[in-house]
DNA sequence: CCTATAGCCTGACGGC
DNA sequence: TGCCGTCAGGCTATAG
């Protein structure tokens, strides 16, 4: 589930729940998804403290404490946060449960364990020491900014987008919306796009994460000329009613519309 | 520098 | 119903 735009709106939804609430338990469900940080320094560092504010970088949600540390959180491919009260409400794949004084309970929840959670006293060391590419929708990343960073690129432009070191924030299922737009396919290359088409990149890439957000990431939300809807075996392009395409780049499913986006 | 592959984990889904 | 293969919105290490 997280890209940019769910991490986006987890954000949100954390200002909007979990902050200035004193933090008077953690349980660890599945010590799995701790990186660096052991089960007591997780403990120490949160029980009697609480979240003061968030931020997010690409796919990364960062929470601050109180004490002047973050909380990160990844949510690998399936998770998400859950703010509840009744333990009957308790989500299925909790793997972190922190409960506050008001008696609510925020779950970090996560099916496959892919994602992490750690702990930091430097946001900025964090993200050079992931060699993180900038945010891309930070006001800096600019159409000029998208450029550099592409430029003598000699990779697939799908990968390209993908990749964390350059930008950060877009995974498959929006970079496969952002092609469908700007009507690219997933597997030109990136040196043989001219200028008009990374502009066309750009701006859907602007365009597409930010009505995502919009619309809470959630797909059946989103405007009817949109692909994601329709990318799984059988769907169907919503403009021209073209069977949907799939084929690979970096391992993992690129679709697309063979009409809108061409072959190579 | 770039691509493909496997691995990390735990399912959901379709076919037989 | 059960078993099996495939696929899944991320990231990393490895080999070529």
């Amino acid at each position: 589930m997280p890209e940019l735009p769910d991490v986006e709106v987890f954000k949100r939804y954390l200002d909007s729940t979990s902050l200035h609430h004193r933090i008077t338990d953690v349980q660890i469900q599945s010590s799995q998804v701790l990186g660096d940080v052991s089960e007591q320094d997780l403990r120490a560092d949160l029980k009697g403290h609480e979240f003061e504010c968030t931020k997010r970088h690409g796919k990364y949600l960062f929470t601050g404490l109180d004490s002047g540390r973050w909380l990160v959180l990844h949510f690998g491919m399936t998770g998400n946060p859950k703010y509840f009260k009744d333990m009957d409400q308790e989500p299925q794949y909790d793997r972190l449960l922190f409960s506050f004084a008001n008696g609510y309970h925020l779950a970090y929840q996560s099916r496959r364990k892919l994602g992490e959670v750690a702990l930091l006293d430097d946001l900025q060391a964090f993200v050079e020491g992931k060699e993180l590419g900038p945010d891309v929708l930070d006001e800096s990343f600019d159409l000029q900014a998208f450029k550099k960073v592409l430029q003598g690129h000699r990779g697939m432009v799908k990968s390209a987008l993908m990749n964390q070191q350059l930008m950060a924030g877009i995974g498959n299922v929006y970079s496969d919306e952002i092609l469908f737009q700007a009507g690219i396919h997933p597997r030109t290359k990136v040196n043989q796009l001219d200028d008009e088409q990374l502009g066309e990149i750009f701006k859907g890439m602007k365009e597409v994460l930010n009505m995502a957000i919009d619309r809470q990431a959630d797909p059946q939300q989103f405007p009817d000329t949109y692909i994601i809807p329709h990318r799984h075996q059988g769907g169907t392009c919503p403009c021209c009613g073209a069977e949907v395409r799939r084929v690979k780049v970096s391992g993992r499913s690129a679709y697309y519309c063979p009409n809108r986006q061409g072959e190579p």
